[in-house]
DNA sequence: GTGTTAGTCTAACACTGTTAGGTTGAGAAT
DNA sequence: ATTCTCAACCTAACAGTGTTAGACTAACAC
């Protein structure tokens, strides 16, 4: 049985999730597919077109049951929903947010629908047209600099409980910061950011015209 | 005259910019400094240690002119001050988001010295202690977020004009994006992001508890 | 049976970060 | 003045990377 790209891909996510971005090579990738590196090159054109191609796939998956038809929601909804289940997918795989952003934008389709349906959404609700761009950017960035962040110290295996998040080495440094940090790791990642999506999403009513 | 760890990464930085960071090679590093490749390790111990000397040499850069012990000021002024002034130290380099986000925290004392401000400030400003690590990680997320995004694709040589932006390649699929979009570009990025900035600033406000 | 072609292979190229071990030269110690 | 030390550099190499050229094989079309 021949290989093919989509088989390609999913082994390269399932690598990806073992070995990290880095342990993707084009070599591992070949002998886990029974095959040598020079083989990809019949199916993929260059390991840049493979991780747009792992983009594309981190979120047709993470997307993969959603109605992007339906664009009379409630905005607020929409944008918690968006920023939610954008994160959701990207810490599906290791390092997903970085492989995500890295990738050239064309090769993630499932954006252009999130994108579309985020205009006709707040269009609907009665946002400007301009509006609709400034506030889907910034939440959609705010969520891949989350994740991003979120994801590039991830807890260690010795200690699973331990904060996922840079702060930890800043905190022995200031008593007062140290005290909000120990008081901020009471609640877990989803809740914080959560509170980003909801502070956003509340300055975001604020640029509402009033009907 | 000796290289030293300093002169390195100031012309690390330099080819960062000219070469971008994939072409940031050890050697190509070595050949700019009149030395062979392995002399670099005399005075870095690897190029993990580079990257992240790059990261904190952009950061010290970028807020080289900071008072950080004026922590009396309004906390909006601060929070746009902050992000504003974060933006601007990333953008100064190729790639610098990238850079600043992918090095090691520790190795950005200058962030050590934000975070210890944002704190004080906000607190300062009335706002509970765990409140204080959710607002000024949001905005710096967001802003790390929107920098990565806006430092993928530059403005191309041939059209200095066309937009910094991953959206330009959605524009053609729907009519109401595309009409947004269009709509959209007649501003430039650092109003756009502050739009954003604006909006979480906002946001932020209406969690400021009654005095 | 012959031709075509998809799919794989071997071999190599030009790189990369990194290390081991040798050379040089200047300043300190005797 | 001569030895010693050591920082700073060197050459050479290792193991790995993405990528390409060109040869082989097996299956299918006519």
């Amino acid at each position: 049985m021949p290989i093919s790209k989509s088989h390609i891909v999913a082994i390269a996510l399932e690598m990806l999730n073992q070995a990290g971005l880095e342990g993707v090579t084009l070599r591992r990738l070949a002998t886990q597919l029974n095959v040598k590196a020079a083989s990809i090159y019949h199916h993929i054109p260059s390991k840049e077109h493979l991780l747009d191609a792992m983009a594309g796939q981190i979120l047709a998956q993470g997307f993969a049951d959603w109605d992007f038809t339906n664009d009379q929601r409630d905005w607020a909804e929409w944008l918690d929903l968006l920023a939610q289940q954008l994160r959701r997918s990207l810490l599906a795989y290791r390092e997903g947010a970085r492989v995500v952003a890295g990738a050239h934008p064309d090769a993630a389709a499932t954006l252009v629908l999130l994108w579309d349906l985020s205009v006709r959404v707040l269009v609907n609700a009665g946002f400007a047209l301009s509006q609709t761009i400034d506030i889907t950017l910034t939440l959609i960035n705010f969520t891949f600099g989350w994740v991003i962040e979120e994801q590039t110290s991830p807890p260690s295996a010795q200690n699973p409980h331990a904060p996922a998040n840079d702060l930890s080495t800043l905190s022995q440094h200031s008593s007062l910061f140290a005290q909000a940090f120990s008081e901020w790791l009471n609640r877990d990642n989803d809740s914080h950011f959560s509170a980003g999506v909801r502070m956003i999403i509340n300055g975001v009513g604020l640029e509402k015209p009033v009907v």
